[in-house]
Formats: C-alpha cells, sequence, structure tokens
RNA sequence: GCGCGCUUAGCUCAGUGGUAGAGCAUUACCUUCACACGGUAGGGGUCGCAGGUUCGAAACCUGCAGCGCGCACCA
C-alpha cells in the first residue's frame, strides 16, 4: 500500500513472477474482472500486468526514487531473462533426451478455485467440520448381503472402480473377488454397476468399517491402491471443481461440495444411507487461494533426478559441510527417499516447457520444429526447476567463462533449511550433472563446499514471521528507531548457530547501546587530542598496555575461531565483552591516570596504544557494524595513512587484523606475566569497592584507602588504584596497625584498608562478613571431599589435581582473613 | 506413523566431562569532565524427571514427561 492505495509490486522474474501472478488474479477477482484464472489466460494475464504497471507504476517509481533505488521499467526487463531461461530449457532438453523425464499420471494438489469466494461448504471445510457418511451396497454374487463403508466425500462414488478390504481381515477376506453395486449413478444399468471387491493390505481395519470405496482419480492413496489391482480411473470432478457428465444425471454441473449433499440426499432417497455422524475434517488448503485443495488426476511432466549417489555422498562423507551439521542427516535422510520430481505448473508465468506438439506427434527441443500446426506445451517450469541451476546458469553456462572458472565452485551458500530439499539437494545434483570435472578441469563437481543454514526469525510467540499475520517488524521503522548497524548486530548476536530466535526489540535496544558506547569511546580518544599515534614505544608500555594488548590479541583469535565454526553470535558476544567490559570498562578507565599525569611521553604512547587498539577494534566490527566503523574509520583519521586500496579510501578494503605473532609479543614484552599484575590489582579494586558497603557509602563519596603492597607498587599504578577507587587518596604504608573494626580485605598483592573514623555500620558489616565466611566455608567443604576421595587423587589428571589443590589453599587463606575481620569488629 | 529439535536465572538464550554464564528485567547507590543508550556493587538457578556410565555429569548413555518443527497419512 502506497499513498492509502492499494498498488502491485511487479517483479521481474521467477519465484517474485509467481507472487506477481497470484496478486493479479487475486485483484482481478475482487474487482470481479474475472472468476477465475481461466478466465484471463497468458497474453492477456501479461496485457493486464503492463496495463497495472502504466496505471500504477508510477507510484511506485516515485517511491523507489525516494529510497535512492534506481528502476528499470523497459519491457525486456520485464520477462524472464532470455539467457537464463536458454539455460534452463537446454537442461530440460538434455534431461528428456537422456529419458529422465517423462510425462505421466499422478495424483495432484489442485486449487479447483482459486479465485472464487468461499462458498458456504467450503467455510464449513476449513473448520473441518465434516460428516461421515454410512452408506451400503449390496454384494452382487450374494443379494441380500450388504457391506456398509465410511465416507467423507459420497460425490465421489461415481467415480468408484472399487471397494477394498483387508485380506487379513476375517469379516471381508472371502469376498475378496466378488463385486458389489456401486449406488451412483443411478441411472446406470446393472452391469456397469458392478465394481469389484479387492484386498489390499492399505485398508485400515479400525476405520470406519473396514471397508473403503476405491475412487483412483480422486484420491492419491485410491490412485496408488488402482495402481496395485489395475482398475480405471474414472474422473467425476473437472479442473474447476464442478461434477462432469460421468457423475451421473443427479450430479453433473453441481459444485463438488453442492453434490456431497446431493449424493448423499440420493443415497437416503434409495435406501443405501444408514447414518450421519459428524467428522473432524483434515483437509489441505491452499495458502494463496484459501481454498480446499482437491486431489486431481493430472497428466504433468515428471523428472527421475540426476546425480542422487554423488549427491547424497558428498554431505554424508563430509566433503560438503553443512552448519549446523545436524540438517545433513535430514539431507540424507530425504535423498535416501527420493520421489520423481513434477516440474511442470499450470500457471501463467514461468519459463515454458520446450515441448511442441501436433497431431500425436511430440517433439522436444530448443525451437519450434519446421512446418505447420505445431502448438507449445501449455505449462511452465516449476521455479525450482530454473532455481536449481543457480549456481551455474548466472555465470555463463554452458561456455566455460572465465567467472564461472573463478567462482564454481563457490566457498559457501547462506540460506534457510526450510528449502534443503527445494534448493539445496537440487543445486547439489544439478552441480554433478552439469558441472562434472572433465569438461571444466575442477577440483570436484559440487556448486559450494559449505552450507550455512541461518535460523529463523519468529515473534515473541514463537510465530514465523509471516505476511498474513502481520507480525513482522518493518525493518525500515527499526533502522529509522535505532539504526541499520543496531539492527543487525543485535540480531546476529541472539542468533546461535542453527537455532530459530524470537525477535525481540530489545536485541536491537543491545545493538543501538553498543553503537552509542562505541561512539562515546571514540570520543574520549578525539578529546585527549593529538594526530594519530602511529608508533608505540616498547619501554614506556604500562600493564595495562600490555593487558589490554593480549586481550585484543585473545578476541581476534576468538573471532577466527567463531567464524571457522560459523557461530557469529560467538563472534558478537565475543566483540561485546571485549570492546565493554575489557576495553571501556578497564583500560579507558586505567588510561585515565596516564592523561591526568605530566608525562608527555606516557600520555603519547597511552594514546598509540589507543589508536592501535581501536583501529584495530573498528576493522574487527565492521562485518557486524558496517556504517558506523566506516564513519569512524575515518572520523578517528586511521584512513589517513592507509594506501588507498587498503583502507585509505574505505575500512572495507583495510586488512583484516592478525593475532599478534610471537615476536612481536617479544618486542612488546606482553608475557602472561606482564598481565598477572594488572589482573590482581583488578581484582584488588573490586575488592576495594565492595568495602565502601562497609560504611554504607554513597558511590559517588571520595574515601582515603590505605595500602599496605607485599611488594614495592609504582606510583603509576598507585594513581590508577586512586581513579579505579574512586578515592581522595590511597596511602601507601610499608606496616599499619589498624583500628579495631577497620574494614579490609587482603589480596595477593597486599592489605587495603578503608578507615572509616567510625562510620562503619558494624551490624551490616558483621553480616556481610558472615555470610562471606559461610560461602567460604562451604567452598572449602566441596574442594576437601573431592580431595579427600581416593580415586579423585588417584585417577584425575594432575593439573586438575593441582587446580583443587591450589583453589583449597585460596579458599582457606580467604576464610582465614575473613575469620580475622569478623573477630577484629569486636 | 517416520525423522529432527528443545527443556539452564523472572524473560530470551549461550554453555559437549573439572568452581553455573550473558543480555534484558530487578535492588541499592551515583548525574564523577567518553557515554544515564551510562557507572559501581548486589540479589536471583536442586541446569524438565528417573535411572546409568565416571573419581567427577548441566554436558555422555537409557527411559519418561512436556513443548515445537518437518515429512507421510488422514475412507
Amino acid at each position: 500500500r502506497m499513498d492509502g492505495k492499494e498498488v502491485l509490486w511487479l517483479p521481474g522474474t521467477d519465484h517474485a513472477g509467481i507472487a506477481t501472478q497470484n496478486a493479479v488474479e487475486k485483484a482481478l477477482k475482487k474487482a470481479g474482472e474475472i472468476k477465475h484464472r481461466d478466465d484471463l489466460g497468458r497474453e492477456a494475464l501479461v496485457a493486464k500486468i503492463w496495463d497495472w504497471k502504466e496505471k500504477y507504476g508510477g507510484i511506485i517509481i516515485q517511491q523507489l526514487k525516494k529510497l535512492g533505488a534506481s528502476c528499470d521499467w523497459s519491457r525486456e526487463r520485464f520477462t524472464m531473462d532470455p539467457e537464463y531461461s536458454r539455460c534452463v530449457q537446454k537442461v530440460f532438453v538434455d534431461l528428456y533426451q537422456k529419458g529422465l523425464i517423462y510425462r505421466g499420471k499422478r495424483m495432484v494438489n489442485w486449487c479447483p478455485a482459486s479465485l472464487t469466494a468461499l462458498s458456504d461448504e467450503e467455510v464449513i471445510m476449513k473448520e473441518q467440520k465434516g460428516l461421515l457418511y454410512y452408506f451400503k451396497v449390496e454384494v452382487a454374487e450374494a443379494p441380500g448381503t450388504f457391506l456398509t463403508i465410511a465416507t467423507t466425500r459420497p460425490e465421489t462414488i461415481p467415480g468408484d472402480t472399487a471397494v477394498a478390504v483387508n485380506p487379513k481381515d476375517p469379516r471381508y477376506a472371502a469376498l475378496i473377488g466378488q463385486h458389489v453395486i456401486r449406488p451412483l449413478p443411478a441411472e446406470l444399468p446393472r452391469e456397469q454397476k458392478l465394481i469389484p471387491i479387492v484386498g489390499d493390505e492399505h485398508v485400515d481395519f479400525e476405520f470406519g468399517t473396514g471397508v473403503l470405496k476405491v475412487t483412483p482419480a480422486h484420491d492419491k492413496a485410491d490412485f496408488e491402491i488402482g495402481a496395485r489391482h489395475h482398475l480405471a480411473a474414472i474422473e467425476v470432478i473437472d479442473a474447476a471443481g464442478r461434477m462432469n457428465d460421468a457423475a451421473g444425471a443427479d450430479l453433473r454441473g453441481l459444485d463438488r461440495f453442492k453434490a456431497r449433499k446431493v449424493a448423499s440426499e440420493k443415497l437416503a432417497e434409495l435406501g443405501a444411507l444408514e447414518k450421519e455422524e459428524p467428522y473432524t475434517n483434515n483437509v489441505g488448503f491452499s495458502e494463496r487461494a484459501d481454498v480446499p485443495i482437491e486431489p486431481r488426476l493430472s497428466e504433468q511432466w515428471f523428472l527421475k533426478y540426476p546425480s542422487t549417489e554423488k549427491s547424497q555422498a558428498v554431505v554424508a562423507t563430509g566433503e560438503m559441510k553443512f552448519h549446523p551439521d545436524r540438517w545433513a542427516k535430514v539431507y540424507d535422510h530425504w535423498m535416501g527417499g527420493l520421489q520423481d520430481w513434477c516440474i511442470s505448473r499450470q500457471l501463467w508465468w514461468g519459463h515454458r516447457i520446450p515441448v511442441w506438439y501436433r497431431n500425436g506427434e511430440t517433439h522436444c527441443g530448443l525451437e519450434a520444429p519446421a512446418g505447420e500446426g505445431w502448438v507449445q506445451d501449455p505449462d511452465v517450469l516449476d521455479t525450482w526447476f530454473s532455481s536449481w541451476l543457480w549456481p551455474f546458469a548466472t555465470m555463463g553456462w554452458p561456455e566455460q567463462t572465465e567467472t564461472l572458472k573463478k567462482f564454481y565452485p563457490t566457498t559457501d551458500l547462506v540460506t534457510g533449511p526450510d528449502i534443503i530439499f527445494f534448493w539445496v539437494a537440487r543445486m547439489i545434483m544439478a552441480g554433478y550433472e552439469y558441472m562434472g570435472e572433465p569438461k571444466f578441469g575442477l577440483p570436484n563437481a559440487m556448486p559450494f563446499r559449505n552450507v550455512y543454514f541461518t535460523g529463523i526469525i519468529r515473534d515473541k510467540q514463537g510465530r514465523k514471521m509471516s505476511k498474513s499475520l502481520g507480525n513482522s517488524p518493518d525493518p525500515l521503522d527499526l533502522i529509522a528507531k535505532y539504526g541499520a548497524d543496531a539492527l543487525r548486530f543485535g540480531v546476529m548476536r541472539a542468533a546461535p548457530l542453527g537455532q530459530d530466535i524470537l525477535f525481540d526489540e530489545q536485541n536491537v535496544e543491545l545493538g543501538r547501546n553498543f553503537c552509542n558506547k562505541l561512539w562515546n569511546a571514540c570520543r574520549f580518544r578525539q578529546l585527549q587530542g593529538g594526530e594519530v599515534q602511529g608508533e608505540i614505544n616498547p619501554q614506556l608500555l604500562t600493564g595495562d598496555d600490555k593487558w589490554i594488548l593480549l586481550r585484543l590479541d585473545a578476541v581476534i583469535r576468538e573471532l577466527n575461531a567463531a567464524f571457522a565454526e560459523y557461530k557469529f553470535s560467538d563472534a558478537t558476544a565475543a566483540l561485546y565483552r571485549f570492546f565493554w567490559n575489557e576495553y571501556c570498562d578497564w583500560y579507558v578507565e586505567a588510561s585515565k591516570a596516564a592523561f591526568s599525569s605530566p608525562d608527555e611521553a606516557r600520555k603519547a604512547n597511552t594514546l598509540a596504544v589507543i589508536d592501535f587498539v581501536l583501529s584495530h577494534t573498528l576493522r574487527l566490527f565492521h562485518p557486524f557494524l558496517p556504517f558506523i566503523t566506516e564513519e569512524l574509520w575515518h572520523g578517528m583519521g586511521y584512513s589517513t595513512d592507509m594506501p588507498e586500496e587498503q583502507g585509505g579510501q574505505t575500512i572495507m578494503f583495510a586488512p583484516w587484523p592478525k593475532a599478534l605473532e610471537d615476536d612481536i609479543k617479544e618486542f612488546y614484552s606482553l608475557s602472561t606475566e606482564a598481565v598477572a599484575f594488572v589482573e590482581a590489582r583488578n581484582d584488588l579494586i573490586v575488592q576495594g569497592r565492595n568495602l565502601r558497603r562497609a560504611g554504607n557509602l554513597q558511590a559517588g563519596k571520595k574515601v582515603k584507602y590505605v595500602f599496605h603492597p607485599t611488594a614495592p607498587i609504582a606510583a603509576h599504578d598507585v594513581e590508577v588504584l586512586k581513579l579505579l577507587l574512586n578515592a581522595e587518596n590511597v596511602e601507601v604504608v610499608s606496616a599499619y596497625e589498624p583500628k579495631k573494626g577497620t574494614p579490609a580485605v587482603r589480596t595477593t598483592l597486599g592489605d587495603l584498608y578503608l578507615p572509616l573514623e567510625g562510620l562503619i555500620d558494624v551490624e551490616a558489616e558483621r553480616a556481610r562478613l558472615t555470610k562471606e565466611v559461610e560461602k567460604d566455608r562451604a567452598e572449602i567443604a566441596k574442594v576437601e571431599q573431592k580431595l579427600a576421595n581416593p580415586n579423585f587423587t588417584q585417577k584425575v589428571p594432575p593439573a586438575v589435581l593441582e587446580e583443587h589443590q591450589k583453589r583449597l589453599a585460596d579458599w582457606q587463606a580467604k576464610l582465614a582473613h575473613d575469620q580475622a575481620a569478623l573477630e577484629a569488629l569486636g
């Protein structure tokens, strides 16, 4: 809907074309111009579409231009792509000549009246409230003996060509081979009403009366029974859903649902109807036309799948990988039970079937044969019959173009698991059939090496997003509200590999907040001033600098690992943690100590580290946050010194960050020992902040701490302590005798005191410490229990044993400290 | 009927053998000069149930229950 008017989107080809046809049909029906698509025809339909384009196209173009899109309305664009269509035809002809394509009669789901409004009867059908009709038939060889049959579809009785019973059913087995007298059409002479009683395993003893009427022309299961027993198939319902002449005088010309009622009345009149009982129908409905589907015997084109063995094996052996791999099982299961593919469709839009007829002759080829009177098959091909050629037909096949050689096979296909069979499996088969290695010298013929299956986004109730439910949020609205990057990041972060996700706007909000954090962190760097600092002086690196460089190294490795496994939500989570919790929460805060000092060299070096980290971070974020990172890449000046094709022009071309090599780590002295101190100091800070609770101090209140270190501590680190503890001062002492009740923590770096000069809430602190002691004891008990088990100490790997012993020692030390603090409270 | 998933904090979900995690929500405190779309510190979980394997199970095996999806069937 645009400008309050209902308009049509008129897309060019294939799948979208089918949607177009349906939309046009629906619209014309609504406008009362046609009753059924048969009323229109191919040429008229295309003309109508063109007419509507003239009428409404302007509005569409206007809207598209507003969005900055270009739009080509030439008539050529509005048809099937001729080159692609040529590929489709070639493949059809090839498969036909190989004998894999054949014409056959099969039961297909038919939409008899796709454009008519639902009749009352159809509404009843839709509610699945039907009736089960019980009627009796006389056994011809034994007059006076009757069989009772239950059916939901009495209107198809004229099409019955047998009744079936289970040969193991003792009630009826003896009757097999005899005949019954079919009640309808009533006007036929007796000999034309005789139909055989056949034995078939398919018949369920339990259902109804155990006697099944067999209508091969109008039921899929019955068609199969008919095939097994060589029964005739009598059609009684025509393509429009109306009863035909074969249905007899009483039903002829009636709508199929009207006919049902009339047939039951006729049975009653004949004294054959025994009873009717309510029955919950389970009738298929056409999603598009919203009418009950009619199984109908119909002449269609079928394809025996080619290259099935290779296609099944390539996934089973893991040569082609599915992500997540559980879909490989689904694929294998389906490939093991392939049924021939019905490739013809009775639609106006699509690739035409390249077959011509003349007086009983059939010709399959790219062109109509010479001579008069050839008529092309009116059907079009299933849309997937063109789609399955997509990996190569888009690139010039069958010519060996450079593009084709370069991009076939491709590495990854990204798609939804709901089209594994429709599309993925068929592309693999077409790949093997048409891109075999001898011709192209390819390492193998598979169209792609990996298939990544996305999850499906559902609404909060777990329903699929759908137009008819109207439960899909408009991405444009979300982008307007939160930004495109926020939408992308939020959704990726929430979507674990292969799992459906419930859409929640909060995820997008999270993305927005993250972008905001990134923006502000970059702003912080800019407010410190100075040019982009390229050179890091290893001599001037602080522990924090080394720590953040190693964290950066770690996150690059995590990211690479996540990408290798297609775990994009892991990748976003790692980035989120690194940037927010490690860089912003710790490094940026600690760096403020450097910026507040008068040491210009250290300031410059800190800026260099920040520039190094941010320029890497922006590139790491770019696949997830393409817009904001591009903006910041230029805004921060990181593009300035880059060669044009390596990030000077756009961050898209900037090299992907590599994890730090060992020699770089050595050059900057980035050892694990170097960062152990930082982590211990951060632990000290967290515990120090905790002490504030003892005094019930407000977070903003500046306080004095006293620190008694176990080893000398650099002035810079004391400054960091002061900043991050939000302290007025941190007094470093070589010995300290705290007053009774002074809150304190003991860490590996030393003891930290918060002298509160009587402000302490003794009871609150006692409660806190008591709780801590309880927790310490519980943890100690857990570890001790394990260590006391000889099985554990003997069988466990040394590293795990060591880790447990250390854990025990740590908890015991903490317990001792907490108990001492508790006693000190008095 | 066949096949495939899921069940972990109030919610949505990570976590494939070694101290139970994230985001949101929630509690207290804080508008401190990158950011209140923010900061600091908390609270909150017998990991669906029952067995088994193991020194050790949220994870592996078996069974059960509940929820969901796909395919088939539906006289």
